[in-house]
DNA sequence: CTTAAACTACCGACCGTTCGGTAGAGTTGA
DNA sequence: TCAACTCTACCGAACGGTCGGTAGTTTAAG
């Protein structure tokens, strides 16, 4: 048994039910342990709780800075940067799920030293926005808002996308871009979308 | 002591606790009863979750259809409902953030209990979307889809905004409906947005 | 012989809920 | 008018159960 064992199982259970209402026993039982045998590799519940979200926060972290590292444009960056957020809701969904959802049941200390990660995830994105507003392509008012407006749109999925709806993650980001990028209102020069 | 004393009081603790974080013992310090009086008021703590829910969706039920019983363009009315959700996100702060992030704790049974009103509350935007399609104002693809992101968008505000940050609602909801409405791009034949 | 990794057994605290009881206000009948 | 009764609103105590966590012991591999 290993600690990411337990913490992919955690993971998985916060997910299901939430943190407060999973319980260590809950835990044991899926990796087949006793109780107090996950104390030989955990220190406390928020401890796992709060690994799982560093390493959540990491692999989005590392995902787009590989976009950002592209030499493409920036609207095409972010289209990327889109599919790729999605694809990581999907192939680590537990691990989204419990970073988007149960970030508040961190309690003050181990929040802290969540925090930082945090603020480095967002300011990647402000980072992509301003590359398209220097270029004139993007017209962005307020960077820090339109980022958390964008953030907003991706992270609420995770509360209804099933992966067994008939979206692949490359599909849910084409929407979301064509919305975020070009918007709802019709261009009258030439709508380069179709229906 | 009302029972509506009782729902606020805890309406306000599981916003900041959340709802399996908050004990019967809080809200009934709260209300400054003891706890077995909640009893005499109400049936289960679980049923005080679902009047908080059910509460909360009425009043954004309510003011979506004022809304849409407007004679206005779709455009004015997607700024209108706009400005009226985050109003009643600021106004019923409580209320509005234990319906989002607290939907999850309600046990199935009460779940399904609710899930009519939400769907309606959901349908009201998809009419909104639709209007705008039919009058080709605007460029939807998928109007379910639209309209959750719409959605999400906003619900995702309610874990970032804060009521002294120097955004009015009104404020917020012109920047977000900017931002779907007219997209991020820039418009080559007259933008008519200026910074 | 050591040590990592698991176990059994247990702790005090707290959980949501129920119970029996009661103070006091309101209602009723003589 | 006043005793008898009922109802509302609340209380203290306790219930069975679960919680996160700890102490001490056994097992298995090197």
């Amino acid at each position: 048994m290993t600690r990411d064992e337990i913490l992919d199982a955690a993971a998985q259970i916060f997910r299901q039910k939430g943190y407060h209402a999973t319980s260590m026993q809950d835990i044991a039982n899926a990796v087949k342990l006793q109780k107090a045998s996950l104390y030989y590799h955990v220190n406390s519940k928020q401890e796992i709780l709060l690994m799982i979200l560093d390493r959540a926060l990491d692999i989005l972290i590392a995902r787009m800075q590989e976009v950002m590292a592209m030499p493409l444009s920036p609207e095409e960056k972010l289209r990327r940067a889109m599919i790729a957020y999605f694809q990581i809701m999907l192939e680590q969904r537990d691990l989204a799920s419990v970073l988007l959802l149960e970030y508040r049941s961190l309690e003050p200390e181990f929040r802290q030293r969540h925090i930082p990660r945090r603020d480095h995830y967002e300011h990647l994105w402000r980072e992509l926005l301003n590359e398209g507003k220097n270029q004139r392509i993007f017209h962005v008012s307020d960077i820090a808002l339109a980022a958390r407006f964008l953030l907003g749109v991706m992270n609420w999925t995770i509360t209804w996308y099933r992966e067994d709806g008939r979206l692949s993650p490359e599909e849910l980001a084409k929407e979301c871009a064509n919305l975020f990028v070009l918007g709802l209102k019709v261009r009258e020069n030439g709508d380069q979308r179709k229906n």
